[in-house]
DNA sequence: GTAATATATGAACATATATTCATATAATGA
DNA sequence: TCATTATATGAATATATGTTCATATATTAC
């Protein structure tokens, strides 16, 4: 009758405890997360890396990617909701750029592992 | 009879020149993708973010996230794949780490942006 | 050697995600 | 106002991803 979820072995109390103590002043796992989530796909990585260097309208970055606009769209929208991009209208066209540096420094970090890991953390020859 | 593929307008010419320039000179999307592919989950995240605390088994990390040690296990392949972390052995325990810098610092401007996503970015009451 | 513990991994299934297509909105020009 | 251009968005479908379950491997104890 009895639920058996309690079985669960627990080597280390202690390190146990001081890793939720330093979750429990983090923001939720699930939002920080939403923000790698954005960045998890090919096509808005090119995005945010193209805005990187400029702001540029939705059939640009299209063209670029070798997408529909539609497609670019929604992305853009996932990026938009994640806090990493804004844009600005000049008429009909939406000028979308990076929001903060924070995006920039993101996507430097781990460009720069990606290199280290193909360049040093191969076999050792 | 003609495939109509190339139809797509391109308003900025200069602009997608700049950034093709841009991305020839950073490693393929996709290779960097799969870093925060690695990180786009609300359990590795935890996991990266407790391991930068301490150094941690499998089962403790098991019981932090709530989960079988064998979808702990599925999880942290993935983080080792990705580079993101190394473990141990110490008889028949693995300690798990992070493999190097840039994980927390991809992990502290992720949870900084968060942070003011939640406190700055609201609506301007 | 066998048993037990800690972890890894393959297959299957359920859910999440990206693209396409059709349609809607917003701004401009006639 | 109507047509056109630029972008957004909803629904549907195809693919990717995470968890579970069963099983395999590695280490230690006996």
């Amino acid at each position: 009758m009895s639920e058996d979820r309690c079985e669960r072995r627990i080597i280390h109390e202690d390190r146990l405890a001081a890793a939720r103590l330093a979750l429990s002043g983090l923001p939720p796992a699930a939002l920080v997360c939403d923000l790698f989530k954005a960045l998890a796909d090919p096509g808005r990585l090119t995005i945010v890396s193209a805005l990187a260097v400029q702001e540029m309208c939705v059939c640009d970055l299209a063209a670029l990617l070798g997408v529909s606009e539609s497609a670019t769209s929604h992305q853009l929208r996932i990026l938009r909701i994640a806090n990493l991009v804004k844009n600005r209208r000049d008429g009909q066209v939406l000028y979308y750029r990076l929001a903060d540096d924070h995006v920039m420094q993101l996507v430097e970090t781990a460009t720069e592992h990606a290199r280290e890991a193909v360049t040093g953390g191969g076999a050792l020859t």
